[in-house]
RNA sequence: GUGGGUAUAGUUCAGUUGGCUAGAACGCCAGAUUGUGGCUCUGGAGGUCGUCGGUUCGAGUCCGAUUAUCCACCCCA
């Protein structure tokens, strides 16, 4: 059987692949006005960076990720000799453990320094059973904000999130948004002490699992979609209840920025995240349609020790990310389809073989001229190659036979108003910009009409 | 890692209790007398029926294995 792309990648075909190209830029002109610059980091990294950022206990490290080895180290492995940390590699499960190590390691936020605001877009792996909404090799886009303390920037973040999401057609009314916040190392232990002798009381009525998680993350425990769990867990401790004053002064003050900006959202105190770095403030964007049993297409928050985790001065810090593949899914829930990959402005139609030598100038006139072109190359008749012109929604044709080219002339078809006229043929050979290929067809409204027929 | 479904043309799918040369729609290609697209009509090309094995006179159909894929659990964007 021929080779097929791996189990839980997907290629993106010319339409999506344009569309993705589409959806970063939206989001590069929307996050600049935040001030969010680009960064591009390796898509894979030491694995310890992994380790000790997301946290060694988590799914995505303990059990998801892409480990990888130079075939010289793997050998090393299998032999039982030792690999040196260093070279111990992982592809990335996502995106913040990348940024907040390039900003320690370059310094990107020296002491007393402004902000610095980075955004990023690309591939993340996670080695789980793909299936809807969830692929090994996936798109996100986010966004990190190092060294901002305030919790103004919370909102920020978490409105410019908003604003991408109706800016790419997923409106408001289709979104939830939810936060809450997790505390700081203060408040966080006492809590979690808290929440673990409620889970240890509470053992005959929780799973397996969740008793498992107890013991290393209480918290998730609010995760379990058990429903018993869930009826046990609706009188637990609420971190929003035991925050201290600092941690629920900045939840407040987070919630009343968005109040201010008509920020719709819901305080959900079971919203945990899966990574052990947040802090603070934690997001998600949810939505109902179109994922299967996902639900969410962005969701972040606050990591205030990251830095230090990899080994960085105290840098607060905070972001989210947005996964590209399941906002697709969102949009076509709602009927999207991918706009076409390619615009044909026109197209050169030729009525017998003899004239295919000044076809193909007349072609490349045009395309030097700036114009997107095509011909056929198949030495279709005539009718076929208008079916041609059709399909690749030319906006104009050129029509060449031996009679155009004796009179030196070209004959031009709009496509959608059939209207035709006759341009000199050496005027558009010489042309050497797009205007003045547009100026010469201006000069016919039945052919141009200032309907902006050329891309 | 666990569970369930599916696998037939480029695509989406039919294919009866096992039976003759495996079909449809869409797509693709070519025509419908003059040098012109969309609609319509006519014709045509495309299939090792995922793979390997078994049962049978005979397997797309039944059985087993294998691979791929989808969906769900877990977890995450």
């Amino acid at each position: 059987m021929a080779i097929q792309a791996p189990e839980g990648t997907k290629d993106l075909l010319p339409g999506e692949a344009q569309y993705w190209e589409d959806f970063k830029r939206i989001a590069a002109d929307i996050f600049a006005r935040y001030g969010y610059a680009l960064i591009d980091t390796p898509i894979f990294e030491q694995t310890e960076l992994f380790v000790r950022g997301i946290g060694e206990a988590t799914d995505v490290v303990a059990k998801e990720m892409f480990q990888t080895l130079s075939g010289e180290n793997l050998k090393k492995l299998i032999a039982g000799d030792p690999v040196k940390s260093k070279s111990r590699l992982s592809l990335r499960p996502e995106g913040t453990a990348g940024v907040v190590r390039a900003v320690v390691q370059h310094d990107l936020v020296p002491q007393g320094a402004p902000p610095t605001k980075l955004m990023y877009a690309g591939q993340m792996f996670r080695a789980e059973r793909p299936q809807k909404g969830r692929q090994r090799q996936f798109n996100q886009i986010g966004v990190e904000c190092l060294g901002a303390e305030a919790p103004s920037v919370d909102a920020e973040v978490i409105i410019m999130l908003m604003r991408f999401f109706e800016a790419i057609g997923i409106p408001t009314a289709l979104t939830h948004l939810l936060i809450n916040s997790l505390g700081c190392d203060e408040c966080r232990p006492l809590y979690r002490e808290k929440l673990y002798s409620y889970l240890k009381d509470n053992a005959a009525h929780l799973c397996d699992e969740c008793l498992r998680r107890a013991e290393t993350n209480p918290l998730r425990a609010f995760d379990c979609k058990n429903p018993a769990c869930a009826t046990a867990m609706e009188n637990a401790p609420k971190m929003t209840d035991c925050l201290c004053a600092s941690c629920k002064e900045h939840h407040e003050q987070v919630k009343s920025y968005l109040d201010a900006s008509e920020i719709t959202y819901t305080q959900e105190s079971r919203l945990v995240r899966g990574l052990d770095y947040y802090t603070r403030t934690v997001f998600e964007v949810q939505v109902s349609e179109g994922l299967g049993s996902q639900n969410a297409i962005g969701g972040g928050g606050r990591y205030d020790k990251l830095a230090e985790e990899v080994g960085g001065r105290p840098t607060s810090g905070l972001g989210f990310a947005l996964g590209y593949e399941r906002c697709v899914l969102a949009l076509q829930a709602t009927g999207f389809e991918f706009p076409p990959a390619c615009v044909c402005d026109a197209f050169i139609a030729c009525v017998d073989t003899t004239v295919q030598g000044v076809a193909f100038s007349l072609l490349q006139a045009l395309r030097d001229a700036g114009l997107n072109c095509e011909m056929d190359h198949q030495n279709r008749s005539l009718k076929s190659q208008f079916k041609l012109a059709d399909k690749l929604k030319a906006t104009l044709v050129f029509i060449l036979g031996p009679d155009e080219v004796q009179s030196g002339k070209v004959k031009v078809r709009n496509m959608e108003t059939h209207a035709e006229e006759l341009l000199d043929l050496a005027e558009i050979l010489q042309a050497d910009s797009k205007e003045e290929v547009i100026k010469n067809i201006r000069r016919y409204d039945s052919i141009w009409q200032d309907k902006k027929p050329i891309s």
